[in-house]
DNA sequence: AAATAATCGAGACGGTACGTCGAGTCTTAAT
DNA sequence: ATTAAGACTCGACGTACCGTCTCGATTATTT
């Protein structure tokens, strides 16, 4: 067994602990874990990760924006209506069913009575996902299918926001009829906006 | 055939725990909130909390749903628009500035990561909110403003989901302008199905 | 099943608890004796042993005392050396190895930290004791063996003192060596005082 | 190979902690003593209590320990008699006047019901004990005034088991009388092995 | 290459809260 | 009127993590 300084400076160190808070939140929930956990199964010392994380939500944030920094490039089907629905499609299956979908629904759970993280996730996290939820909408009007002064972020939150209601607010799954419907409406709004 | 104190649990002793709890959320916050803390302020042994309820987010189910038993009948206006807009601002009151809407938040945060708090939301305080939110379709169904094969529920999510969007999610607060396109799109489903 | 007052006034209810105070010492030993746990064991409400005694040591003593209320006679063998040999035996056996001498043991024992206790067993057990040892001198003065003003208390001590000693302080067996040593020089005592 | 925090123990805390134990014992008595009231009064975590020790108990004794090490020595008088008188006058002092003695009878006591606790102090307190009481008697033997083949440790039990007997069972002080017919004894014993 | 400084692991520290246990007091319904 | 049942307040238990703090071992950089 090797003790000290085993990770040269840090780096390696920082991945072990992104790695095992990770795994650990997959294995016994993210209620569950703890700095201590963290570090034990990281093969860190605790300091260690005091040094670069304030608490175990801003490590998993840290973990959480590694991971999604895979972008995942949405296929152009040419119309808007297939388009919004393969998107739709990925957002569900992110949120009900991803590892990473999971941490992202604990954070915002614990965001709800932590305004630190809640900043975090506002400033870094969310960003990204509403301009993924955008692009259906952007590549419409690129086509001329929708009219220039529509508010597309309004459109966006009126479409992801029942979907989200659904995975945290009610538990019930997302259904297709759901995804039905929303996507009629956004049809709806965008010819209407003609 | 009883035996014993079968008077069961103090009623005195229930209801100053359930106060103690609902005043310390609103005074230092749900995660700040521990049972010491809530037995010290309602003058309780830690032991008497124990014995009736499991945890802390039990204990603020059931001062949330003790505050919501006072029901708040929605005044008609005799028109969909107007009646669906005013329990919307009746919504958004809720979730954005009231205590009760703070307790609300908070344990649908924890519901992210505690399954048996995630079922007792979705057994004992959904359907009430749910059966809230319909009012103004129901009211609009009566009227004949709305047909009959409608998906009431459906219409409900798709209005509601974005509000609860914003106020879980992003943080941002629930402009008029976007309840003027909730309603917009609601009355637009209604006339639709004529 | 049966409830309310069973055990018409009190006697029946005063004898269970004895009884279960000494099982449940017999069972998992005096420190992990509790009232409820007697009180559980006999059938009986806590207050009922609240009524009657102050502590689980309380109990135990009246326990303690119904038990050796039974009188062992100590047979006559005609010597003052064999009738104490005799007696010390008997002493040995109840000191190390029945369940009464165990209770006495562990009473002696929380006695040293609990003032009342103390009382009680000096006032209510120890003088039953010491009469029963004092049976071998005072047959041996009956006999002439001892003179008349030999202070017989004393010679007591010193004879089941080392015997104590032994069980309570150092934890060795009483050793036939140790008898034979005690008899001896107890015999001498008496036989120098003619 | 050493690695980590090896120094251990906190050298501070550890007698913070035995001298707290020893303060608390004198000022409200062994049963009144709790592992969170010497934590307290040492300023210590709990924890750090039940890092290092099992129990009060066990804290009590390396207490007690601690104390002890101070060796007193017997001043040589010269002659067996005296010897021992000075040695068991100090003894009884210890017994029933001293802070130490208090510790030693409760701890005393407590063994009676606690297993390993009673092992600890034959192995740890008694020998040393038992060694003080032999002093006057290996003295003797080496002027000549014992016989080589006496065993002293017999003798020994003899002349302090009687005081123990006073001290932890009857409670009744030990008397100059006592002390009399013990020194007495003892010479006998000795005068008769010439 | 040797000395120096930064950073690592390990883990002890003072704390806070946990959830449990038993003490001793109280109230209620049954007998 | 006394009992069994059991809820109550209280205090301590022993545990889990928190976030801070040395400590000695291990590098990486500086001399």
């Amino acid at each position: 067994m090797y003790h000290g300084n085993r990770h040269g400076r840090s780096a390696a160190a920082r991945e072990a602990v992104l790695q095992a808070a990770d795994d650990l939140v997959a294995e016994i929930g993210y209620a569950n874990v703890t700095i201590e956990g963290i570090a034990a199964r990281a093969g860190v010392a605790k300091q260690t990760i005091y040094r670069w994380w304030r608490s175990k939500t801003d490590v998993l944030v840290d973990a959480f924006v590694a991971d999604s920094t895979q972008e995942l490039t949405l296929p152009d089907t040419g119309a808007f209506r297939t388009d919004l629905r393969a998107h739709l499609d990925e957002l569900v299956r992110f949120l009900e069913v991803s590892d990473s979908g999971a941490v992202f629904r604990a954070l915002t759970g614990e965001a709800q009575h932590d305004l630190k993280l809640a900043t975090r996730l506002r400033a870094e996290v969310l960003p990204r996902l509403r301009a993924r939820d955008r692009v259906p909408f952007d590549r419409a009007a690129a086509r001329g299918e929708l009219s220039a002064d529509a508010d597309v972020d309004l459109l966006v939150e009126q479409v992801v926001g029942p979907i989200h209601f659904r995975v945290l607010v009610t538990g019930e799954p997302v259904t297709p009829a759901l995804l039905d419907a929303l996507v009629a409406q956004a049809s709806l709004a965008t010819s209407r906006s003609l």
